[in-house]
RNA sequence: GGGUCUGUAGCUCAGCUGGUUAGAGCGCUCGCCUGAUAAGCGGGAGGUCCCUGGUUCGAGUCCAGGCAGGCCCA
C-alpha cells in the first residue's frame, strides 16, 4: 500500500534534503544532457568578484538569473550557464596594500610588483568559497566548475586578440585623460575614491585681467584707445601658468564697460557679482563678436599660434565667474577637450609629485597649491590682478593621505568608440530592455553623449595592455596572440611559457618589424570594465579554440544584473560586441533594483547596514526569499529588505502549498489511494473537479505569457491566485468527498483531480521555487516519471480543456458565497444554523446551474437559492405621505388624507397617480392627491436581510421555523462533539463509543438524529446516559442554558 | 548640473488606454468557520492619492511647475 509521507515542515530542512537529491542525481547535470539537442536559449553570467563577501543584495538579480534559465530548459531548450569570476582591478589591488600595509604606488614598487601581484592573484579568492556555497544553497543552477575566470592566460589571450583587431583597425590612439590624480601617492583615482573625499575647503578665488592685444581676426573692435581687458576668473591660481586660451559661449551677452581709466569685457549676466565699484556699459555684443581676441596672457610659455585668443565653448556657463573662462589644457577635462578640437598646445608645467618645473622659474620646485599666494601675489605687482577673495567650495581630497588632488591630464590610451555611436544607438533600439526606460533613458542618454573608452591604466594587477613600442624608431605594434608573441620575442623560450600578467610579461621584448630595433611594452594594464564586457568572447577562449561554441552562443538571449550595470557591463558588453562583431551582444536584458534596508537606505559596507543573506536563508529557505523577491514588486524596484516582508511568502504561499499537498497526503495514505488501482474517470468528475482542471489550463496560460514576456511578477500573482483558488476553494468544498468510506467513483475522481493539480503545479512552480516543487513532485509521481521535478516539460496549456463559463460562474459562487456571510453575520446567525433561502440579484447573464447552486447551498447552509433578475418580488414598497406637500394645501384635512395614503397599497397608489392627480372621498370630504403629496419606501420582506457589494445583491431569509431549529441544535451538537474529540487529543481516525446525558426535550431531537451524529463522529456505539468510565468527558453548554454531558472513549485498535 | 525612477492606509504595494463611493496583503480590532492549514471568511477603524496650477462634463491617472527621496553620470 502506498504512503504519502507529510511534507517536513521545517523549510530549512526541507531544502537540505532536496540539494542531497539533487547533488545524489546530478540533477542539473541531467537537464542539461537531456536538452542537448534542443534549441539553444543563450544566458550569459555577468561576472562578480569574489575578493568581497556575498550580501543580500546580490541575490536580487541572481534569481531572476535562475528563473529564466529554468524556465526554458523545462521547455526543451539547451540552456548553457557558464559560471565566471571577475578577478583584476583597482579594488582587489586595493584590499592588498590594506593587507600588506602599503598606500602608494612607490611602496608597491620597494614591496615588489611580483610579490604584490601574487597577493593579488590569492585575494580574489578570498570569498570564493562563500559564494559558492550561497549559489548552491540558493538553489542557483550555473556551472561553477567550468566558469571562465579573467586571469587566466587563455582569457587574456581572447583579450588580447579583441585589442590587437582593434589596433589594426586603427581604433586605438594615445591621449591624455584628465583625472583626479594624487601628486603624492601618485596615482589616479577613480571617481568612486574621489566621491568618498570631498571636503568643504577654502581656496582664494581670484578675477584677474587678460589685456586685449590684437583685434584683427575678431568681429569685436577696440574703441577709444583706453587699455581693455577681458576679465577672467578663477579659484586654482596656480593653473593660471598653463593657460592657454580664454573661453565664451558664443550665445549669451557680454557687455564691455568702462570703470575709472579702463574697460573690462565679462558676461552680462555676473556683471553684478563681479565688479566692484559703480560702472557704465560701453556696449552690448554677443560672445561669438569677440572669437578670435588675441589677448595677453599672465604668463607666455608657449609660442604656438593658436594659443592665447578666445573661443567658443559649449561648456561655460553663466553661474559663477564672469562668462570668461580660463583654459588649462593639462589640468582640466573640458579644457583638455577644447584643447584637441582647436589644436592648440599642451603646456604642463607640473611634474608628476604635483610640483613647478623649470618651464616655470618662479616657483620651480614648489608644490602647487603652496604656489597658489606667490601667483597671486605676482599677479597684483604686474597689475593683472582685479579682485581676489576667499571662495568656499567643495575639493576633493585623497582618501588614503588626504592630499589635494589635482585634475591632471595623463597619458592614457583610447578606444575609439564614438566612431560606432549611431551602430550602438542602432543596436540599442534592437534589445528589449526591463524595464524599458534603462535602454531608452539611462543607456541612451550615454550613448548620445558618448566618449572615447580611456582604456588604460598605470596600474599592476590586470591585463596587460597587449602594445609594444620601438627604443629606436617608436613604432608601436599589437601582440595578438601567444603564438604571435613568441614569434617576435628576442627570447622566443620564455614568451612560450611567460606568465601574461605584470611583471612576468614586462621582461618579454620584441624585435621592432620596422627598424630591428628592441621594442618594450607600454607599462600599462587595462580597465576592467573591458575584461568582463569581453566575455562574449573571451569565456571560450575564442578565436584560438571552440568556434562552434562561440557562434551556438552568441549573441545571449538574456542577461540580467543589478542596474548600476547600465554604464559598467551593459554598456561595455554593447560596445566591444558592437566593434568586434559588428552586432548586440544580448537580446534581452534585465535590470534590477537595488536591495534597501528597513529604513530605506541603500545598504553599503561604509552605512555598515549590509544584510547577510545567511541570516534569511537559515530561517526561512531559500524559496522563501525566492518568491519574495519574485512577487513584491517589478524586478528593476529597489526593495526593502525587512524580516516581516520577507518571512510573509512563507506561510502566505508557501504554507498553502504544502498545506494542500498534506491534505491529499493524509487521506490518500488513510484511504490507501494509489493513482493505477483508483484511476479516476472523466464521467465522474464533479462541478469542482471539472472547475479546478479548467483553471490549471488557464492558470498555465497566464503563466507562460507572462514569462514570456519577461513579466514575473504577473506570473506570481497567477500563481498566486491558482493555488487560492485550489486550496481555499477546491480543497475547502471537496472535503466532505475524501471523508467518506470507501474509494467510490467521486472519491477515485476527486484524489485523480487533486494529485493532477498538484502535480502541474509543481511544474509549474519550479523555476521559482524549486525545492518546494521538488518536495511536492517527488512523492506524488508515478513510475515512468521523470527523476526530478526539474527534468519534466513546462506545462502549456490546453485551450480546449478551459471551461471559460464555468470559470465565471464560480467566481460568481464565490462571491455570493463572501455576501452570504456578510449577511449572516449582520444578522448575527452562524453558519451551522440552516436558514430555508437565499436570493440572489445579478444583472449578468450568469444562469448558475444546478450543481453550483448546491455548493452554494452547501457553503451557505441553506436549503435553496434562487437566482433573479429582479428582487421586487421579495420588497416591500410603502406608500407613504408627503407632509411638506399636504400640509400647507389641505390645511386641517391633511391628517385623513396622510391616513389614507398609509392605507394604500403602494403600487396601486403608485398607478393611480401615474397619470396625474386623482381626487377621493374620505369621510364625506373630496380631497385631491397629488403626485408629489406621496413618497414611497422600500423596504425588505420580513424577515430577510440584504448584503451587496459591486452589482450584486443577496438576500437571506433568517426566518428559523422549529425543523431549522432542530437542525441547528444538531448540528451545533455534532460541532461540540468533534471539538471535544480534538481536545482528548484523539486520532482523526480513531473511532469512539459515545455516551450522553440531556435534559428530555434536546434528548428527543438528538435521538431523532442518532445515526447521522454517530457517523459524523465516528461513534460506534451511542448511550444515552453517562455511567461508567469515560477516556474524556464534558458538559457542553449551549444556547437557553440547556446542557449536555458527552463522554467520549476511544475503541482499540481492531 | 544632466539623465532616470519613485512619492497612494501604520508597513509592503496594486490601480490598464482619464469614468460611479480609491483597492489588496500584513498589522490592529470585533465576530464567524474549522476532520488539512502558521490558514480561511465577514465587519470595523485607518487615506489632503507629495504640493500648486492647468486641460476636461469628470484627474490618483494627462500636462506644466515645484517639493522630497533613490540611483546613474558629471
Amino acid at each position: 500500500m502506498k504512503r504519502y509521507e507529510k511534507l517536513e515542515k521545517d523549510p530549512v530542512a526541507r531544502e537540505l534534503e532536496i540539494l542531497e537529491l539533487w547533488q545524489r542525481t546530478d540533477a542539473f547535470g541531467e537537464s542539461l544532457r537531456q536538452t542537448e539537442n534542443g534549441p539553444r536559449y543563450v544566458f550569459y553570467e555577468g561576472p562578480p568578484t569574489a575578493n568581497g563577501r556575498p550580501h543580500f543584495g546580490h541575490l536580487m538579480p541572481r534569481v531572476y538569473k535562475d528563473l529564466f534559465p529554468r524556465y526554458k530548459t523545462m521547455q526543451g531548450h539547451y540552456v548553457v550557464r557558464k559560471g565566471g569570476w571577475d578577478t583584476h582591478g583597482l579594488p582587489v589591488e586595493l584590499e592588498v596594500e590594506k593587507e600588506i600595509g602599503v598606500n602608494s604606488k612607490p611602496e608597491i614598487e620597494s614591496y615588489g610588483v611580483e610579490r604584490f601581484v601574487q597577493k593579488c592573484k590569492e585575494s580574489v579568492w578570498r570569498y570564493k568559497a562563500e559564494w559558492e556555497r550561497l549559489i548552491r544553497r540558493m538553489g542557483f543552477w550555473i556551472d561553477l566548475e567550468n566558469a571562465y575566470v579573467t586571469y587566466t592566460d587563455d582569457y587574456i589571450e581572447s583579450v588580447w586578440w579583441e585589442l590587437a583587431t582593434m589596433f589594426e583597425r586603427g581604433l586605438l590612439y594615445q591621449g591624455h585623460k584628465t583625472l583626479p590624480y594624487c601628486p603624492r601617492c601618485g596615482t589616479g583615482l577613480s571617481s568612486h575614491e574621489v566621491a568618498q573625499g570631498y571636503k568643504v575647503v577654502e581656496d582664494p578665488s581670484v578675477f584677474l585681467r587678460m589685456p586685449i592685444v590684437s583685434d584683427a581676426a575678431s568681429v569685436y573692435k577696440l574703441d577709444g584707445g583706453v587699455r581693455t581687458s577681458l576679465l577672467t576668473w578663477t579659484t586654482t591660481p596656480w593653473t593660471l601658468p598653463a593657460n592657454v586660451a580664454l573661453a565664451m559661449a558664443a550665445n549669451e551677452a557680454y557687455v564691455e564697460v568702462e570703470q575709472g581709466s579702463e574697460r573690462l569685457v565679462l558676461a552680462k549676466a555676473l556683471m553684478e557679482r563681479a565688479l566692484v565699484g559703480d560702472a557704465r556699459i560701453v556696449r552690448e555684443m554677443p560672445g561669438r563678436d569677440l572669437l578670435g581676441v588675441l589677448y595677453e596672457p599672465p604668463y607666455r610659455l608657449t609660442s604656438d599660434a593658436a594659443a592665447y585668443q578666445v573661443y567658443s565653448a559649449g561648456f561655460v556657463n553663466m553661474d559663477d565667474g564672469t562668462g570668461i573662462v580660463h583654459i588649462a589644457c593639462a589640468f582640466g577635462e573640458d579644457d583638455y577637450r577644447l584643447g584637441q578640437e582647436e589644436g592648440l598646445p599642451f603646456v604642463q608645467p607640473v611634474d608628476l609629485g604635483g610640483r613647478f618645473t623649470e618651464e616655470f622659474p618662479l616657483c620651480a620646485g614648489q608644490f602647487v597649491k603652496d604656489a597658489d599666494p606667490v601667483v597671486v601675489a605676482d599677479l597684483k605687482n604686474r597689475g593683472l590682478l582685479y579682485r581676489s577673495m576667499p571662495y568656499e567650495h567643495d575639493y576633493p581630497f585623497c582618501w588614503r593621505c588626504d592630499t589635494p588632488l589635482l585634475y591632471y591630464a595623463m597619458d592614457s590610451w583610447y578606444i575609439r568608440t564614438t566612431e560606432f555611436k549611431d551602430r550602438m544607438i542602432e543596436e540599442n533600439e534592437g534589445i528589449s530592455w526591463y524595464p524599458s526606460h534603462v535602454g531608452e533613458g539611462r543607456l541612451g542618454d550615454f550613448l548620445e553623449n558618448l566618449k572615447d573608452w580611456a582604456l588604460s591604466r598605470d596600474r599592476y594587477w590586470g591585463t596587460p595592455l597587449n602594445l609594444w613600442v620601438c627604443e629606436e624608431c617608436g613604432t608601436v605594434s599589437a601582440v595578438k596572440s601567444r603564438a604571435d608573441l613568441v614569434a617576435r620575442a628576442t627570447d622566443p623560450e620564455r614568451a612560450r611559457t611567460v606568465e601574461l600578467h605584470r611583471p612576468y610579461v614586462d621582461a618579454i621584448t620584441l624585435r621592432c618589424e620596422a627598424c630591428g630595433g628592441v621594442a618594450r611594452r607600454v607599462r600599462y594594464v587595462i580597465d576592467t570594465w573591458f575584461d568582463s564586457g569581453s566575455m562574449h568572447t573571451a569565456q571560450w577562449h575564442y578565436p584560438f579554440e571552440n568556434e562552434d561554441r562561440f557562434r551556438d552562443s552568441f549573441p545571449a538571449d538574456f542577461i540580467c544584473e543589478a542596474m548600476e550595470q547600465t554604464r559598467g557591463w551593459f554598456y561595455t558588453l554593447l560596445a566591444t560586441a558592437t566593434i568586434l562583431h559588428g552586432e548586440a551582444p544580448y537580446r534581452n536584458c534585465m535590470a534590477t533594483g537595488l536591495g534597501l534596508d528597513e529604513n530605506g537606505l541603500k545598504m553599503s559596507k561604509s552605512k555598515g547596514n549590509v544584510l547577510d543573506p545567511w541570516t534569511y536563508i537559515d530561517r526561512f529557505g531559500a524559496d522563501c526569499i525566492r518568491w519574495y523577491l519574485f512577487s513584491s514588486s517589478a524586478p528593476w524596484k529597489s526593495k526593502r529588505i525587512g524580516e516581516a516582508a520577507v518571512q510573509e511568502p512563507l506561510y502566505k504561499f508557501l504554507d498553502t502549498v504544502r498545506n494542500t499537498y498534506d491534505f491529499f497526503a493524509l487521506y490518500a495514505t488513510i484511504d490507501g489511494y494509489d493513482p493505477d488501482v483508483h484511476p479516476a474517470r472523466e464521467a465522474s468528475f464533479s462541478i469542482l473537479d471539472r472547475w479546478i482542471r479548467s483553471r490549471l489550463q488557464t492558470a498555465t496560460r497566464d503563466v507562460v505569457t507572462a514569462l514570456d514576456a519577461y513579466d514575473v511578477v504577473s506570473a506570481a500573482a497567477a500563481l498566486e491566485a491558482f493555488v487560492d483558488d485550489l486550496s481555499n476553494w477546491y480543497v475547502r468544498l471537496s472535503r466532505r468527498r475524501f471523508w467518506r468510506g470507501g474509494m467510490g467513483e467521486d472519491k477515485a475522481a476527486a484524489y485523480g483531480t487533486l494529485r493532477e493539480a498538484l502535480l502541474v503545479l509543481s511544474r509549474l512552480l519550479a523555476p521559482f521555487v524549486p525545492f518546494l516543487a521538488e518536495a511536492v513532485y517527488q512523492p506524488l509521481r508515478a513510475g515512468g516519471d521523470p527523476e526530478s521535478v526539474h527534468l519534466c516539460a513546462y506545462p502549456a496549456v490546453d485551450e480546449d480543456s478551459v471551461d471559460s463559463a464555468l470559470e465565471s460562474e464560480m467566481q460568481l459562487a464565490r462571491s455570493i458565497a463572501a455576501l452570504g456571510h456578510q449577511a449572516r453575520n449582520q444578522a448575527q446567525v452562524k453558519v451551522r444554523q440552516p436558514l430555508a433561502h437565499v436570493v440572489i440579484a445579478s444583472p449578468g447573464d450568469v444562469a448558475l446551474r444546478a450543481e453550483v447552486q448546491e455548493l452554494i447551498e452547501r457553503e451557505l447552509n441553506v436549503r435553496r437559492v434562487d437566482v433573479v433578475k429582479d428582487l421586487g418580488a421579495y420588497l416591500t414598497e410603502a406608500a407613504a405621505p408627503n407632509f411638506r406637500s399636504i400640509g400647507p394645501r389641505l390645511g386641517a384635512s391633511g391628517p385623513k388624507a396622510a391616513a389614507w395614503i398609509k392605507g394604500q397599497s403602494a403600487s396601486a397608489l403608485r398607478n393611480a397617480l401615474a397619470t396625474g392627480s386623482v381626487t377621493v372621498a374620505i369621510g364625506g370630504e373630496t380631497v385631491e392627491i397629488r403626485p408629489e403629496d406621496v413618497t414611497y419606501t422600500v423596504s425588505l420582506s420580513e424577515g430577510y436581510v440584504q448584503a451587496e457589494t459591486g452589482s450584486d445583491r443577496l438576500l437571506l431569509d433568517t426566518r428559523i421555523d422549529e425543523d431549522l431549529r432542530r437542525q441547528g441544535l444538531f448540528r451545533e451538537v455534532v460541532h461540540r462533539i468533534q471539538v471535544a474529540r480534538k481536545d482528548a487529543g484523539f486520532d482523526v481516525t480513531d473511532r469512539i463509543r459515545l455516551a450522553y446525558e440531556t435534559d428530555d426535550a434536546l434528548g428527543a431531537i438528538l435521538a431523532q438524529h442518532e445515526e447521522e451524529i454517530a457517523a459524523e463522529v465516528l461513534a460506534v456505539s451511542v448511550k444515552h446516559d453517562m455511567k461508567g468510565k469515560h477516556e474524556y468527558s464534558q458538559t457542553i453548554e449551549l444556547d437557553e442554558g440547556r446542557r449536555v454531558a458527552i463522554g467520549l472513549t476511544r475503541m482499540q485498535d481492531a
